[in-house]
DNA sequence: CCCTCATTTCGTTATTTGACGAAATGTAAA
DNA sequence: TTTACATTTCGTCAAATAACGAAATGAGGG
């Protein structure tokens, strides 16, 4: 029950979803996240935090940088039914199809340093 | 995504998880609830009304009584996919277990006035 | 070894949430 | 039409949440 509403809790945020359909793109940083959500850094790291609690996302580290990703063996069914079901779910979603597209089309080291201005 | 989240939000609350899993016995009304979650009644109420704004159960008034069930046409997508998934998960869980077997045992009569007491 | 920069942690603040009891509402039976 | 009782609404309070900025941490490049 405790495992299961953290994964419901983890994903009852607008931005923590629009993370989460973001990395159905690809992986990313967290300075990505932080300039398609502008939303300050350490709110992100926060989020993403939450989400790697629910099992949801993983990182790893590459560099300088860490990279997030959806987890592809969650250790719990609550995670493997939803995941690959959210991932059909809300792709008509103004929001979430612009967020998709700036992973897709931005340079990584570009928004990297912008959001720091 | 505004109802996405709030799906999530419904389901992010371990009593209101506990009801839902007891309505999966059968309908309830507030009181049975009540009992079995041993709230107060208002606070089961207005956990109802967020389960049942989330559209994942329905009301039918019965004389004295309000039925709650689960909502067998749920609208959007996520409650039609949610709804009989959930059912498959923590069967195993001791307190849905208890709540089922309190729901199928005790005589509702007797259920709506203990707990005024 | 410093400097830069990505990320996290910490402290603070405003908002939301979950709980309660009291009062209001509505219906059925006496 | 009282009375009883199921349910909801309202006001309040404590705890949790989401946000921020500042400071701490950690890794790479000069």
């Amino acid at each position: 029950m405790k495992q299961l509403v953290k994964v419901f809790k983890a994903l009852s945020d607008p931005n923590r979803v629009r993370i989460l359909k973001m990395l159905e793109v690809r992986p990313l940083c967290v300075c990505e996240i932080t300039n398609a959500l502008n939303l300050a850094s350490s709110t992100v790291s926060k989020h993403l935090s939450l989400l790697k609690e629910a099992d949801l996302i993983t990182d790893e580290k590459e560099g300088k940088w860490i990279y997030y990703q959806l987890n592809e063996s969650v250790p719990h069914p609550f995670g493997r039914s939803l995941l690959p079901t959210i991932r059909t779910w809300i792709n008509d979603d103004e929001q979430v199809q612009a967020d998709k597209e700036q992973v897709i089309s931005v340079c990584r080291d570009e928004a990297c340093k912008i959001y720091l201005k």
